[in-house]
DNA sequence: TTGACAAATCGTAACTACTACTATTAAGGT
DNA sequence: ACCTTAATAGTAGTAGTTACGATTTGTCAA
């Protein structure tokens, strides 16, 4: 199984990553904090906070909520996971790091990936550039998906 | 004060359109709605549903945060507002319907409008294109203003 | 290894944003 | 002016997130 050989050692470097950034940050690799990013680096879903905190608990049993939001938003900060923007319902995160975008179906809530070259290598406007310190960039997209239109 | 005048005309032919497209959806002109779509065309600060509430309530001491919450959502609905991206927070809305984005700073939560004509401009992978109806559209910029930079 | 310290966790409570429900009010057509 | 019914005020309920104290447990150094 080449293929599962393959995935088994990009999880391998991506946990490796994730305790690095740990260490480098001060941060204590607890069980809890690597479920919770094995969860998120492992799933394609964008769960929210509840979602991950179901899955992660049926290895955990006693793992509090608080503790997942906690975590959450520590790998976001340090940039390990991004939130995925939105309309006001619960966050949503992501664990892929790689350049990308996303589609949120207004129906069924589910969010899709794609790449869009054409608006990575945009520029930003002169007054932006210069004026404020830009730190994320996303081109977001709302609408219908297949299933559901 | 001629400034002041093409102000006046701009936000008369603007409650115009609001109150045409409420009678087109048959929904009725409310003090209550033209209040709150008053405000929120009559303001640069893409408030929050509280921060309506609150500037609103100075003029209806007895509206309900309910109230405006049901008239922004239904503002959206109708197109005569939209939502912006955020990550979280409590909703915040815009009455302008140029197309434009939005950079929002992490630390004050200001939003700042900006225009960006390559991005209007850009095309969506095909892929996306097919595959999914598209409703809405947004470059979303977080990070830190010049006052808090 | 063991022990000490401090960070992280659990459990729970509090808080905020939003939604739902019911009785009452009032917009808009006749 | 009246009647119909949508919309509202007031309030209660729900979901998502944050805060806090007591306890546990990584991490480091002896």
């Amino acid at each position: 199984m080449k293929a599962d050989d393959k995935k088994k050692a990009e999880l391998d470097s991506t946990m490796a990553r994730f305790r690095a950034k740990c260490r480098q940050a001060g941060l204590r690799i607890t069980p809890q904090r690597v479920a919770v990013y094995e969860h998120l680096v492992g799933s394609k879903e964008h769960p929210s906070a509840t979602r991950v905190f179901e899955q992660v608990r049926r290895r955990f049993p006693d793992m509090s909520l608080d503790t997942v939001n906690r975590t959450l938003a520590t790998l976001a900060e340090l940039g390990l996971a991004t939130v995925i923007p939105g309309s006001g319902d619960a966050r949503r995160f992501d664990g892929d790091l790689e350049n990308h975008q996303h589609f949120r179906c207004l129906r069924c809530g589910k969010i899709i990936d794609f790449e869009c070259p054409e608006f990575e290598n945009i520029r930003l406007p002169r007054k932006i550039r210069e004026k404020y310190k830009v730190l994320t960039k996303a081109l977001y997209l709302q609408g219908i998906c297949d299933r559901c239109g």
